[in-house]
Formats: structure tokens, sequence, C-alpha cells
RNA sequence: UGGGGUGUCGCCAAGUGGCAAGGCACCGGGUUUUGAUCCCGGCAUUCGCAGGUUCGAAUCCUGCCACCCCAGCCA
């Protein structure tokens, strides 16, 4: 892979312990649980589990937390598979599911039971919270604290065999109620649900709880560095409690690092669920998504991503990124990587009267300023080219470096041509531009010393293909749509997305493959949709614009 | 007001007692057939605040303040 070696405060503890002998390999895993699509967030967790995971020729499990199959999916087990994949990693052996160590779970809580550690508790939900206690109260211990081994087995096998309802029972360790960490306070280790697991069907009615599970998995896959986010610091106590009183095969240790979180965007599982279910965007990977698939979509590399995650390092504070700096990722890799080509988002005729009707000139454009290697594409040059018309005023100050009536502009890699006139509807609206080519002006400056003001894109009307083209706006208008009492889908951009359906595009631009990506010059950075582009109806996604210093505050 | 964390430029982030890296953003200037790229220059006498220790402190000590996380049979 081509990340840097990251140095972060993990790969520090990682180089310690094993100068210190206190690990002789390094195992890291990735653990999402299958109830939504992965997004930018989770591709800084990716990175960096399987970053370190290669720094130190370990290896990096991919391990699907499957506890809670009341919110998991066989889709989104596909999915999550895929972003890891196309993110440009390669997990170790198989896939590992949660769900594969059930039997051994189960063992392992009888265990807890036969030790005195654990007991079956017949609170419900309700009154286990009041029993729970407060931030600043102790709690009180359950009724059922001090049932006999026999009948904690007992009840826990009956629990297993479907005879209890779903609530009616959880099995709980038997810790201590008055701690200042509530997740000391007897923590539940299995509930009782009757559904349907995507991957072990009908075979269980209990399933653990996340903390009764990570430590575990972590200990039988032999990962020695557990890396999870800041919000499960306060369960660390309880992951080396379960570690410390069942007989696991391997010791790993919990490390925490704060999470991503991004400005003008949302990253919350519970809140892309939302605006896909909801219909305000159209899928978890609509261009406009910080999924790693809306991303794809978007046209970002998994290379810019890998970069990015490098940019904003790993820390345990807990900082929001300027999402300034992910467009600056995928701006400076399209920049060096991404073919040039000719776009007209906004077509206005312009018929260069003393240019032949029926003659076509096949000019010769670089297809990158700087990288000779790529190559050289052919442009049809006609009697009746597109311009965008923001390129053209009747009139204007100097500061406006494009075409003028009575003045002149070079047509990117080809003429300088001359505006001599208008053409306007009805409704006074400038439907054509009639202008004159200066000859000999193709890599030459007009001989009679009278240089062009600026550079303009355009395309061949008549050679030219039409094409769909979507221009994208960030989603949320609010710097943290997130924060506080925000109403996040409140916040919605209203104008996210503006459909372009009449763009002009170069020939050539027909025959891009799906996912390949482009600098429409002057305008940005675009990539072929993944679904939709065909060449006879090509689809541009915007990926994100050129910087623009002009724009910004003029015009 | 219990417990656990975090506070270095607008944002991210190095720095671990020797005199404040870097990136993003921003602001100049140069090159340019993309108002892009590229290049050059600017941008924290100061490290949440207040004391203290020391020849010397962002780094050590004390106190305070701010913000984040925890009272799911979610992860």
């Amino acid at each position: 892979m081509d990340n840097k070696p990251a140095n972060n405060f993990l790969h520090a503890i990682i180089a310690d312990d094993l100068a210190a002998g206190r690990v002789t390999e390094v195992v890291t895993r990735f653990p999402p649980e299958p109830n939504g699509y992965l997004h930018v967030g989770h591709a800084k967790s990716i990175c960096l589990n399987f970053g370190l995971a290669e720094a130190f020729n370990g290896r990096c499990n991919l391990r699907f937390d499957d506890t809670n199959p009341a919110k998991e999916s066989p889709e989104f087990v596909a999915s999550i598979q895929e972003d890891v994949r196309w993110l440009g990693f390669e997990w170790h052996d198989e896939v590992r599911y949660a769900s594969s160590y059930f039997q051994q779970l189960y063992d392992w809580a009888q265990h807890l039971v036969r030790e005195g550690n654990a007991y079956v508790c017949d609170l419900n939900a309700d009154q286990a919270r009041e029993y729970r206690g407060t931030l600043t109260e102790p709690g009180v211990n359950s009724p059922y604290r001090d049932r006999s081994v026999e009948e904690n087995l007992d009840l826990l096998e009956r629990m297993k065999a479907g005879e209890f309802e779903d609530g009616s029972r959880v099995l709980r360790a038997k810790i201590d109620m008055a701690s200042p960490n509530m997740n000391m306070r007897d923590p539940i280790l299995y509930r009782i649900r009757k559904i349907e697991h995507h991957q072990t069907g009908n075979d269980w009615c209990i399933y653990p709880t996340y903390d009764f599970a990570h430590g575990q998995e972590d200990a039988i896959e032999g990962i020695t560095h557990s890396i999870c986010t800041l919000e499960f610091e306060d369960h660390r106590p309880l992951y080396n409690w379960l570690l410390d009183h069942l007989p696991v095969p391997s010791r790993p240790r919990q490390y925490e690092f704060g999470r991503l979180n991004l400005n003008y965007t949302v990253t919350s599982k519970r809140k892309l669920k939302q605006l896909v279910d909801e219909g305000v965007v159209d899928g978890w990977d609509d261009p406009r998504m910080p999924t790693i698939s809306g991303l794809r979509r978007r046209g970002y590399t998994a290379r810019s991503l890998r970069k990015f995650c490098d940019m904003i390092g790993v820390t345990r504070s807990d900082g929001v990124v300027d999402v300034a700096m992910m467009e600056h990722a995928i701006r400076d890799d399209l920049n060096e990587n991404a073919p040039r080509a000719m776009c007209v988002l906004r077509p206005l005729k312009v018929v260069l009267s003393n240019y032949p009707e029926d003659k076509t000139e096949y000019l010769s454009a670089p297809c990158h300023p700087s990288r000779e290697e790529l190559g050289v594409r052919e442009l049809a040059f006609t009697r009746e080219l597109y311009i965008d018309a923001e390129d053209f005023r009747e009139e204007a100050n100097k500061k406006f470096k494009r075409l003028v009536l009575g003045k002149r502009v070079r047509l990117r890699n080809a003429y300088v041509i001359e505006a001599e006139s208008v053409l306007k509807d009805e409704a006074g609206e400038i439907v054509e531009v009639q202008a004159k080519v200066i000859p000999n002006t193709v890599g030459n400056d007009p001989e009679d010393g009278i240089k062009a003001k600026g550079v303009i894109q355009w395309v061949s009307a008549t050679e030219g293909r039409r094409a769909t083209v979507r221009l994208y706006d960030r989603l949320f208008s609010h710097e943290a749509p997130d924060k506080g009492d925000n109403d996040f889908m409140a916040l919605v951009n209203p104008n996210s997305l503006e459909l372009i359906e009449g763009a002009w595009i170069e020939a050539g631009l027909v025959n891009a493959q799906p996912e390949q990506s482009f600098q429409f010059e002057r305008e940005g950075y675009f990539v072929a949709d993944r679904h939709e582009h065909r060449p006879e109806a090509p689809v541009f996604n915007m990926t994100i614009g050129l910087r623009d210093s002009w724009n910004n505050g003029q015009k």
C-alpha cells in the first residue's frame, strides 16, 4: 500500500510492545456491525487497523460483530466487504463472524455462572433501569442476584431453549452495583431475542451483548491490539474483567482513538439510514452521501481517501475535521491523474462567420498539461461551436477574462476568436454569438499583436455529444448538522443536486468507462457514473470543482 | 453534582524540560493556451486559565475553567 508509515500514538505503543517482547506479532481487526453501509469514519478505522497490521507485518481480520440480528442484514455484510476491498485492503484468511463463536460464548457464560460470577435476572427493562441507579447514586442489587449456581445454570439453559419470552430474563455479570462506572453495575451478558439471525438462522434465541462478545472474540482470534473509538473507554474495565474471569486463549488489549467528525457532514449510521429511508437521497451510494460507496460514486478514489486518513492523523482528542481537507485530497489526486477534457455545461452557440460550413479540422490536444505520457486526443473544430453561457458577456470590465463583444478569447487547444454580434430571442436572451476566427492562431498568438484576454472551453456543436451532468453541493448547509439539538433533517441543503440534461461534451468522452475520472477543464473533476453511464447516454457526476479564486466573492 | 477522557494557529496535528514541525484554509507575488496546477513569500514571542518548581516549562507540580463520553435487554 502507498500509506505513509503512520506515526501516531498507537504505532508507538505497538512498536514498544514489540520491542519489550510483550507481543511477537501484531494482530488487529476491523469489527463492523452489519447494520448499515460503511462511511468515511469507518475508512479512518479501516486505514488504521489494516495500516497498523501492514506496518508491522502483522495481520488484520475482518469480523462482523453480528450480535444483534434485529438490526442486521446480508445486504450490509456484502456491501461492507466490497467497500473494504475497494479501499485497497485485504483481510487475513476468511471473514469472521461473532455469530460463529456463539457456542463458545455460551459455554463461557456457563463458566461464569459456575464460578458465581453471573446470574439470571428476572427484572424487566424498566425495573433494571431503576435498580441501576444514576450517575451520582449507586445502584441496588437485583433481588435475583443471589440465586444458586444450580438455579442459574438451569434458568440459563431454559433461556437458551426458548422457554421464556423476550425481555423476561437476562444473564448478568455479578460485579458491583455501586461502581461509579455504570458499565460495571452488573452488565447484561445475554438477552432473549426470538428472531432469526442472518448467519445462524433459528439456532439461537438468546444473543450475547457487545460487552460479552467483543473481548472474547478478540481473544479467540488472537487479536493483540483491539482498537476502538473513545466512547468505549468506559467499557475497558469490563472488557478486562471478562477476560480475567474466563479461560480465554489469549489476552488482547483495548485501545481507543478519536472517531472522525467532519463539518457539513453527518456520520451516524442511524442518521444516514434516515436520509435513505425518507428519500432525501437516492440510496446509500448517492454521490452526496459520506458513505464509502457514495464517495466512490461521487468520484473519490480509494487512494484519495487513504491519503485523507493519513492527513488527519490519529489521536485521542475528539475534533471536527474541515471537509475542505477531504476535498483537497481528491483534488490533489485527480489533478495528478485525471485526463483533461472539455465539457460545456450551459451551451451557448457560437457561429464562426469566416469558417467554412463543411469544414472539420481535427486539432490535437494533450490529455494532461504536465504528463506527456498520458497522450493526446483529437478535437473536432467546426463552424458551429458551443461555449458556456457564463463565458460570454456583451460588455464587461477588464477583470472578465472571457469572451466579450468586440473582444477576443482563446478557445482552449484551438483558435483565438473575436465576437462580432449577438442574436437574441423575443425575451432578450442571447441565443447565439457571431464571431470570427483569427487565422493561424492554433498554437500561436494573433499576428496583429492583439492577444486574447483569456481561455475558455468549447465543444463542436455538430461533432460533440449531449450528456447528462449532475452537479453536487454539500448535503447540509449547516456546519454542524449533527450537533446538539439541531434537527439535521431540516438542515439538508435543498440545492445539493443540480441536474443538467443538456451539457455538451467532446465526442471521445462517450467511450469513458464507468468510474473513469476526468477534469473538465475550468470546471472541475467529473466521473462517469458507475451505474448509469452509457455511450448512447453519457452520465457524469461532479466530484469536486476546481479551486476558484475568482468566483469567490466576485461575479 | 459520580466516573472516564480531551484541551498547541480558523481546522487537523507534531512536540515527552532546552527555547513552537507539517498539512488544510487564508493572504500576498511569479509562471501559465485551465481565473486550475506549479513556484516563492506571509500566517501561534506562544501552547485552556492562574499560580509554583527550574538557569530554562507546551512539556514537571498545584488549583481552576471549558468541552466530550457513560444511567440501551444498541454497538
